[in-house]
DNA sequence: CTTGTTTTAGAATGATCGTTCTTTTACATC
DNA sequence: GATGTAAAAGAACGATCATTCTAAAACAAG
């Protein structure tokens, strides 16, 4: 009967990510995954096929434990823009929770830096930004009914839009301490958001 | 009389300066820079302190050579939300004359990345930011003495607002092939400003 | 405690990093 | 062409990278 691991693959990959999120994908170590992770390396080969490898499960984690809580508000069944604000407001929490810069968005991050032909690792990316552009059309559509002033297409573009302006949000956590000036920001997307579909309310 | 140098600073600093952009500063190599520049690794530390000296050196030239000409129409004198377009449209220009996907923004790859020690790097990223937000709050105030709609504040959060959205749409360049897309955005973006500035039209 | 298995810590490996040094080459001046 | 000087080419260096291997430790079962 083989003996059970010590350390769990879930306590690994969380480690592992938030090195990875922290200090990037190529400039993090083995050696400091070894350390932040507290197992051995052989322990990491063992359950992966090396850094690439473990980065993609990385990125899967970050969807599941990350992202999933965070985005629920706009996922969930009969989200409006107050749930978009709810979501924004989330992050806003997590930056002042961390002091200091803040660490972006993991996705944001590694799309900066991936070479031309890290074909796997952009289509998990990719993934991520349809993933939170769907959530966004859907809260619009949503929010459209009742208002009707945009066409789909529209809707389409102010989707993809949001999901833009929310990764300039957070790659500009990571040069600023200040989270007033994202605050500010955050407030002006969901204003903007209400305007486009609500015509300008002021 | 000492003899002139065969290669020139700025040819070494240009093709340095697209090797950063396009790779970033941790994965691209002295030894990539040597062949990209065609200058020899002698010749690079006789005018360079080193890689991260060099890359700042890029860093101003970036500004120099690559934002001063395409943010000149928002920073010239009388610029409008027009001023801004034209800026934009000449990013979308680089982007299709680029094949494939965008490189996005030197100073939006290089955050990402950034250790919380960097100082020197982060200051030079903090000052294009702000360059590029004081240049839409001039466009801004602007064209709000015309309409009158927002405070004065309502002005300073909008135009890092911009900046926060253009630097998402740099980076969203990175993912996407499709021209369309960040087209899609930047009218989004310029349809915001101006129901933001003027009362909703649509 | 002994035996068998698995994980561990960390040494070894080969590649590559940024940087320096040495040799060769190329040019200016006589 | 000969001589002196500076740049170019690339070998060399120590550090560190991702990865593999080895040997010791830790546990389970008898």
């Amino acid at each position: 009967m083989p003996r059970p691991k010590s350390h769990s693959r879930e306590n690994l990959l969380d480690s592992a990510l938030k090195a990875f999120w922290k200090i990037g994908y190529h400039v993090v170590s083995m050696g400091d995954l070894v350390r932040e992770t507290g197992v051995s390396r052989a322990g990491i080969y063992s359950d992966f096929n090396g850094k690439e490898d473990l980065f993609h499960a990385c990125l899967d984690r970050y969807q599941e434990t990350v992202v999933t809580p965070a985005f629920a508000p706009v996922e969930a069944e009969g989200a409006d823009i107050d749930s978009i604000e709810t979501y924004l407001n989330n992050l806003l929490t997590r930056f002042e929770k961390s002091g200091g810069f803040g660490v972006g968005c993991l996705v944001g991050n590694t799309l900066t830096q991936i070479p031309e032909d890290a074909v796997e690792t952009r289509q998990k990316l990719r993934a991520h930004c349809d993933r939170l552009t769907a959530g966004f059309h859907k809260v619009l559509t949503h929010e459209s009914d009742d208002h009707g002033l945009l066409t789909p297409a529209e809707i389409g573009e102010l989707a993809r839009y949001t999901m833009i302006s929310v990764q300039g949000i957070w790659s500009y956590s990571r040069l600023t301490e200040d989270v007033a000036e994202l605050r500010a920001a955050s407030d002006m997307l969901i204003r903007v958001l209400k305007s486009q579909l609500r015509g300008a309310p002021r």
